[in-house]
DNA sequence: TTACTCTACTTGTCTAGACAAGCTTATGCA
DNA sequence: TGCATAAGCTTGTCTAGACAAGTAGAGTAA
């Protein structure tokens, strides 16, 4: 599609030739945000001043300004208008990848070692936030993988057998737990937490570094929203929470890991 | 707003009364993907289809469709359709949130006591990522906060002194850097790496912790689309990177701070 | 003054149709 | 057989109009 519009409108960036109409409103008004001439909190033109502006139509306008919205730039609220959002919270996207695959697409060799992978009642202190009762049956793994040979990941997870029924027939040399579930039972919701410690004696002698060597420490609890067994057609909407897939705690050390990422509003 | 549609449609779940349109086919979308009807990869249906299934104008699909897509849950291409996209990545918002806020929402006292403030030449190692000649000025400030009077982060920074010229004069204890230099030149881009390591001596003895002590380290690079003097009205878009703003290490001793977060694709 | 209503403006959403442009496949020609 | 073309699908986008519903302010009546 080639957009050269003869009535030139309000051409404020040169760069805006061969962009589609409502991207170059959604530009113009970044422009506007960048440049500081609406402030935070500050009255931005109605839909209409913009369809004068620029002479669209009103859903082409309408369609730059809720992107807007959806980032985050802007907010909106029927009847009263749009308005600056404050940047003082700004977002990026963290993004969840099978560890696997980061490597791998890194040019890094992966290979991972399975320590333990059993069934065992579930630990007392984690029955509540796996949604079992003490005394049931979880799946426990203890794998760490390794970058070029080097162990990088200490991976110490609790799957809900109800959820992944097969999860210990699977062969975690070739398929990493988070791949497999992802694809048994796919994530709907995680919690996060991320925070740097130590690891435990155990950890430490498996990952072959120091006890007191500063650890990033991952801790995830994944909940679905699809109901464990039977029941397949029921709605995932109602009862918030979901069922608790699997808590996962990633032991990395401190001086061969770094999460990195990139904030683009 | 009320939608009552009478001829009763795919009526996949109860709850799609009262929702509208489009998000009813968000949702039969979303759904169809949690139970896995489209697994990664898998063709879903056409906008026609859906027009068809649903009895909506196609621009409603659309816009169900395109949010999906930017939500990241399905691919789309011209000419070959609509995919459903490989989940191994799944992406959620990060947010960064001024300190002196966080806290004070979250019910805490925040205060912080600068340590350091001058102009300086700027250290040979940074002047590259700072995008300054060697010998040129830069701007530094070490500042601890503290939430309820312990020490939580260790914040040294190194400001362009183009970009916030005045950055010198603010009071601190008053405002943070990050509210300020959020006003002065609105965050555009910004990239960051978390790793837990440990901190310098003079962190140590500033933070209040042992110097073996494992510590959250968060560094910050901040990118202006705007151009620092002059030639405001210059497009942001040409020449990537822009103009660098500020450098920031965050140091966090790792026992009293913990980055959380959900995923919610 | 206070309370109510009415109006004008705002965003939220849907419709029916249109054209552009990319991909796949079938068709017909050399 | 091999290749160019055309048909038929797909998504990408814009338009002009419509109604719904929330907000704020002006004007009016008690």
């Amino acid at each position: 599609m080639v957009y050269t519009k003869t009535g030139s409108q309000p051409a404020t960036s040169a760069a805006n030739a061969a962009l589609a109409p409502y991207a170059r409103v959604k530009l113009h008004l970044k422009e506007g945000l960048a440049s500081g001439r609406w402030p935070a909190g500050a009255l931005m033109p109605s839909e209409a001043a913009l369809v004068a502006q620029f002479g669209l139509s009103r859903m082409t306008v309408n369609r730059a300004l809720r992107e807007l919205q959806s980032e985050g730039l802007i907010n909106r609220t029927q009847g009263r208008g749009t308005f600056a959002a404050p940047l003082n919270r700004v977002s990026s996207r963290l993004t969840i990848r099978d560890l696997h695959e980061e490597l791998e697409s890194g040019g890094y060799r992966h290979h991972a070692v399975v320590h333990l992978a059993q069934a065992e009642p579930v630990p007392p202190a984690l029955a509540e936030r796996l949604a079992l009762a003490p005394g049931q049956t979880v799946f426990h793994t203890l794998i760490v993988h390794h970058r070029d040979g080097l162990p990088l990941q200490c991976e110490d997870r609790y799957v809900n057998p109800a959820c992944a029924p097969d999860y210990l027939s699977v062969d975690f040399t070739q398929t990493t737990p988070t791949a497999y579930l992802l694809q048994v039972a796919p994530l709907w919701e995680a919690q996060y937490s991320i925070e740097a410690g130590l690891a435990s004696a155990l950890e430490a002698q498996l990952l072959g570094i120091e006890p007191d060597a500063p650890c990033l420490v991952v801790v995830r609890r994944t909940v679905s929203g699809r109901r464990p067994a039977g029941r397949t057609t029921r709605p995932a909407a109602s009862g918030r929470g979901g069922t608790p897939i699997t808590l996962a705690r990633l032991v990395h050390p401190g001086n061969r890991y770094t999460l990195e990422g990139q904030f683009q509003p």
